[in-house]
Order: structure tokens, then C-alpha cells, then sequence
DNA sequence: GCCAACGTTGGC
DNA sequence: GCCAACGTTGGC
């Protein structure tokens, strides 16, 4: 079991629209990063705890928890000439960008980043990282604990 | 809208 | 394989 932090821009896909979605569940399309493409392919498990991050938006933070919901597949948007995920470097014999399903669990209050960087636990969280872009990031089991005892 | 930080691209 | 130029991210 590992924890996560993934963001999603909430015009895009909100927490709110995720638990409203069926099942509660969303692919994760648009991942455009090897490095969060690898964290998907080679390390996400079914099950793990998922931090769902609202970026991009007039409120930034943590606003909910979600989980790891299938294992990895080729992201669908990569091959949609109208998608602006598509990449026309791609064939669905060789894809290059995969996804997982993320479940919903429950929204939260929001923890934002004066309120994270507050905490002197979470000091070493990447997304506190100067510099930082990764859309996931992995959390550990201490600071995942530690954000759902004091900030959620 | 600004801008720092970072990833990717492509010429050499 | 280097590295400058360019594009993107994302908080403010």
C-alpha cells in the first residue's frame, strides 16, 4: 500500500465531479510527464490512497481522498486528434501515455498550502518543493497520516 | 498576467 | 551528447 498526491485542475475534474461521476470514478487522462507516467506504470497499486490536489485554481490545495481504482492502460486521449491530450507521436501498438482509474472517496476540507507548509512535518512533501510540477507525487505513509489527523 | 522553474526539442 | 531556445506549469 502507498499513498499519492495527484493534482487535477478543478475546471477540469473537481473532487466534487469525480464523486459525482459513476461508480465515483475517473480515468486519470491527460498525464503528459514521464516521470508521473512511470509512477503510474511501475509503482501505483489498486487500493492505494490517492490525495486529490486542486491546481491551477483560485484556491489550491488538498481537497479530498480518493484511491487507486485499476491497474495502468493506454490513456484513450493520446490517439483523439481533437483532444488537446493528443499526441500524434503515438499508436495504440506502441502508446506512450498511460492513465488509471482514480475512485472518489470522500471530499474534505480543503488543506491549503500556507496551512501544509505550516506543518513541520510535512516539510519534505514535493509538492512543497520549490520548483515543483510533478502532477504525482508519492506521499508517505507518515505524511499521509499526518495531513488526515491534523489538516482534513 | 507575471515569472521562476523545469522538461523537451532539435541543430550541431 | 551538448545546450540554447522554446513551451509548460502553477502559485501568486
Amino acid at each position: 500500500m502507498r499513498y499519492w498526491l495527484m493534482k487535477s485542475e478543478p475546471d477540469e475534474v473537481s473532487i466534487d465531479d469525480a464523486l459525482a461521476a459513476a461508480n465515483a470514478t475517473v480515468p486519470w487522462t491527460g498525464v503528459r510527464n514521464y516521470q508521473a507516467r512511470n509512477f503510474m506504470r511501475d509503482a501505483m497499486q489498486v487500493g492505494d490512497g490517492v490525495l486529490f490536489y486542486h491546481s491551477s485554481c483560485a484556491e489550491p490545495g488538498i481537497a479530498g481522498l480518493a484511491e487507486v481504482a485499476s491497474t495502468p492502460y493506454p490513456d484513450p486521449t493520446q490517439f483523439d486528434a481533437k483532444s488537446k491530450y493528443y499526441d500524434p507521436k503515438s499508436t495504440p501498438e506502441q502508446p506512450r501515455w498511460l492513465l488509471v482509474d482514480v475512485k472518489a472517496v470522500r471530499k474534505t476540507r480543503l488543506a491549503t498550502l500556507p496551512q501544509l507548509r505550516a506543518h513541520p512535518e510535512l516539510a519534505e512533501m514535493q509538492i512543497l518543493k520549490r520548483g515543483n510540477r510533478l502532477s504525482i507525487t508519492p506521499v508517505t505513509e507518515h505524511e499521509w497520516r499526518c495531513i488526515i489527523r491534523d489538516l482534513l
